[in-house]
DNA sequence: CGACCATTTGATATGGATCAAGCGATGTGG
DNA sequence: CCACATCGCTTGATCCATATCAAATGGTCG
């Protein structure tokens, strides 16, 4: 999981080990016991971090940059469960094994701390236990919320995907992308082209503003509200 | 959340309590503690067992019967998030509120226990809070492999929903849905017509057989199991 | 038996996928 | 500094899987 391996692109590069790292100003959970015990690791944009089915050793929490993690089938069609941002941890399991791959969207400095450390930890402090329990429901939580996509329309889904990333990169009135619309279309289940076009449709019916391909300003959030039922 | 509220159907139903019943021979989990501590109640068909938004001050086995989760969208459309067989605990939740609300397919026995209860056990025997923990990964997991149908065609969701069922209901080579078409539909991202309309297309197929409309007989499972993708 | 409700079946409509160019950034080599 | 290739994205034309609308059927329960 630690060893890297050949990247979706084709490219092949090495992850650097980084000293650690003072805590940062990261803007989701604060799971401090993580964050102490861990090794500050790079990777570069791209990479894979981890693979489906890889024995789960190590948990990571995301330092900077944004993390994608996904299903493939068979046919190669690909269903991204989530992207981590700044604060973020993930690769969280109890089985032995990682249930989704993982890679860098941009790149990441990521800390990684062992799985059996955490739990020999977790099992002397049960806050720490604790902590551990309160993520995966929160997780737990976030994807349960996701699965309503199933029964949205595509602009539903993605005025929904909006508000989401505008409240999770508190920026302002604008959000700034870090995934590609390929990335997008896989999260919510359409096509890019799909993606780009109801882009434009909320950009004609005022509701965003499409500034650079990857920067959208959120003209009208109440209607974005109401598109996303 | 245990007061009986009117029912999808307009029916007006108030659960019984039961005395304590010996531990059964249930299918899922080993949740041991829950069925040690907890009463046993008794909930007729689509009768509301809680909602969302209800304060979370229980958790549910059960024990007999099949209950389902769901969310509504203000529009009335409703996405069935899990089917709970004997054996399953469902109920957990790390915050206050319950994420989506519950209610039973069939009449049910489920045992309730007081979330207080069972978070004073864990904190002191953190055996069970392991246990607590290990079932929220369950699930999100479930969850997790269960939104791979938003890439996912007619014909493959309904597939992968029975074999689903079949290993779930250890019942020979026939599954008894204990769920109407409309929740199926509901759980598949699909309607009723398309639900019934690919059940007629496996059927042709000759991967299965559809011996009453509750009764389904898997003919060919290996061609499911290529179809589910 | 008769009424009702769940399900199936049929006809048609449509939202999003697919196929196919265009286009505008970004980077590369001359 | 400019042709030129590349890549990510947009835009357009067409297709198709599934939704929607509308009956017909059949099982269940009083």
């Amino acid at each position: 999981m630690l060893t890297q391996t050949a990247t979706r692109d084709g490219s092949f590069k090495q992850p650097t080990i980084q000293p650690r790292r003072a805590p940062h100003a990261g803007n989701a959970v604060q799971a401090g016991t993580i964050e102490l015990m861990g090794a500050c690791m790079s990777f570069p944009a791209n990479a894979e971090i981890y693979g489906e089915n890889e024995p789960a050793d190590y948990l990571y929490k995301v330092i900077s940059g944004t993390v994608r993690t996904y299903k493939v089938l068979v046919d190669g069609r690909r269903q991204i469960g989530a992207f981590h941002l700044p604060g973020d941890v993930f690769g969280l399991e109890t089985g032995d094994e990682h249930a989704l791959s993982a890679e860098a969207i941009t790149d990441c400095k990521i800390t990684v701390i062992k799985r059996s450390a955490l739990m020999a930890l977790a099992a002397r402090d049960n806050e720490v236990a604790r902590e551990m329990w309160a993520l995966t429901a929160r997780e737990l939580q976030r994807v349960q919320e996701h699965s309503l996509v199933l029964i949205k329309s595509a602009e539903e889904r993605v005025a929904g995907f909006l508000l989401e990333m505008a409240e999770r990169v508190p920026a302002g009135g604008a959000v700034e992308l870090p995934m590609s619309r390929q990335d997008i279309a896989d999260y919510l289940g359409l096509t890019i082209e799909t993606v780009s076009r109801t882009l434009k449709l909320l950009e004609d019916a005022a509701a965003i503003e499409v500034a650079k391909r990857r920067r959208i300003l959120l003209r009208n959030r109440s209607a974005l509200r109401r598109l996303n039922s």
